[in-house]
DNA sequence: TTGAAAGCGCTAACAC
DNA sequence: GTGTTAGCGCTTTCAA
């Protein structure tokens, strides 16, 4: 296992002192042409990297931002991750990830060794209302930016998505293709982003003075969601149009459907949440709302990165608008105002 | 923007040395009781936590790992890392990632910065089956595993998934079910891996004396997989099943079936590749080659663990086994001997 | 058992 | 324009 070469190699092999070496590859002061070139020699000979460790020890950012989503297997936070990693790389920018696995406790810990690294700034996505953990970034005064889930309460940069305007297009859509009886889904109602979704498509059904659908909270299991899902299609006035609002409650939807037969959008319109390829490849596609993820980490970058080198201005909370996209699984409903409850 | 707190800063509030300070947290020599409390006090009040590029400098190992996939938007690689995440989490250590953007130029580059955080060690997927890079890491001298994808060249730790039996199993199935014609969809057929699977079909179909399928590349584009697909299903002789060697060739292929109004599996069946959640909830739910990414990921790591704790074993090629999961996107095709060409 | 001090690889301030 | 050196935060000798 080979000592990797440090800059007192290179500095040997090209005849020169470290100081030189260090001027040539950060280019601060200027170096003679020839000691220039001997050096590039010696650090190419040599696969020399500086190590980044090293190098913010002494008074230089290691160019590293930390990151941390409650879960890697959400598609969702997964895009949202490529899309910070590509727009930081730009910046010459590493990222490190962690997981909170969706649980309070752990995202304390993790965002603690996360600190631990003296990251240059820290995107976070909370895993539940409340961020407890918000103290150890204040105190370690790193930069921070909040993603997808804001508390009222914690004052910092956030990047969300207008989830009312989201949930209320979702709405408007359904009522206008006729349906009356609509149901919504969602994993869990606990988070704040998740409710404003739905704040939206009540406040669109009162506004056309229209009895609000119910919700549904489905959980994170297929076979608890499509039990749970089921027991509500079976009931009297089965709704005519599904409302998901997350991408997984999309999910709980249609296989409720699947398991009760009933046909998509014939039987029961179906706006889904996020869009994935699959969702434009199966059959019907889906309708669904698209937030603008890769957005959403461009976004969160640009303001971190204004941070980080030194921005002083007061905290934003940037709100981006989600699509509504029109696709196959959401038509009128077979009778004309639905399977109403004015039967 | 508060300094994060130093070992110093412990000392001076605890009323010891920087060195009792370490000794108490490291538990390399024994500490008087009263000196440990003190310490400890010191630690939560000012949330110190080391510094971790610091302490690898001095000798100690910084527990990260580097992780290098071609895709973060893929999911199957975004599930790799979270099972890699989550296992080396369990061993303190933490990720560092990046993405080459299955570009073999970039491939190296992020390779050389990665490196640079002088990992303790590296999993990679490389983009294509050659890996250039790999001249990096061997210089660098750093203990490494290749998932996924392994030329044959390459000398190395792996881990991959038995990739010809998983292309036989599918091609059983679809004969067995009484299929003769059937079509083989992969997004491309540069990676020994996918040859792998196409080479377990072909030896089925030849040891039954089938004439073997031929394949279709559908690139990553789904406008232009659908379309050479449906090219494809024009023709006379449309397969009644297609087996899909990828994820997103998954994805093609049915989205030309639904382009074409062709019922899955009623007029075709079809085998898809890797398996998420959506494919269980849509109608029909999907027959796939399950891979155990889950298992690669932790496999991965108690190779690349035992490489970093010194191991001088040979390198080991860890071949895993995938299953088929039997869905309701296969049946038997309607005419019993298929749309076979010996009409 | 504890403290003092060397030194990891690097950058920046200082000397020439 | 170049070399020398202090010191970042830490672990680990070496003394006491």
């Amino acid at each position: 296992m080979a000592r990797a070469s440090s800059i007192k190699d290179v500095a040997n092999r090209a005849g020169v002192s470290i100081g030189t070496v260090s001027n040539v590859l950060n280019g601060k002061r200027a170096v003679h042409p020839e000691l220039q070139k001997r050096v590039r020699e010696a650090v190419a000979a040599l696969g020399y990297e500086p190590d980044r460790a090293a190098s913010r020890l002494r008074g230089r950012s290691a160019r590293v931002v930390a990151v941390l989503v409650p879960d890697l297997t959400n598609p969702f936070f997964a895009s949202l991750i490529a899309s910070i990693e590509a727009s930081v790389r730009r910046d010459g920018y590493d990222i490190i990830v962690g997981t909170s696995n969706s649980s309070v406790a752990e995202e304390g810990a993790r965002l603690s060794t996360l600190l631990a690294w003296r990251p240059d700034g820290v995107v976070v996505v909370p895993c539940e209302d409340a961020f407890p953990a918000a103290a150890l970034i204040r105190r370690a005064g790193v930069p921070h930016v909040i993603v997808d889930r804001v508390s009222e309460l914690f004052e910092a940069d956030a990047v969300t998505v207008d989830n009312v305007a989201a949930g209320a297009a979702s709405a408007r859509h359904v009522i206008d293709l006729g349906h009356r009886n609509v149901a919504v889904a969602a994993s869990t109602l606990a988070l704040r982003n998740i409710r404003e979704r739905l704040a939206g498509i009540e406040g669109v059904f009162r506004a056309r003075d229209l009895r609000p659908p119910n919700p549904v909270e489905v959980g994170l299991d297929l076979e608890v969601a499509t039990e749970r899902l089921a027991t509500f299609l079976g009931e009297a006035g089965r709704p005519s149009a599904f409302i998901a609002l997350t991408n997984f409650a999309t999910l709980g939807v249609l296989s409720a459907l699947r398991r009760d037969g009933l046909g998509v959008p014939t039987d029961v319109s179906v706006v889904g949440f996020d869009d994935y390829v699959w969702m434009r490849a199966v059959s019907p596609p889906l309708t669904a709302i698209r937030q603008p993820v890769e957005e959403m980490g461009r976004s969160a970058w640009d303001r971190l990165r204004s941070r980080i080198e030194g921005s002083r201005d007061p905290f934003t909370q940037v709100k981006l608008d989600c699509d509504l996209v029109l696709r196959g699984s959401t038509a009128a409903p077979a009778s004309p105002l639905g399977a109403d409850r004015a039967a």
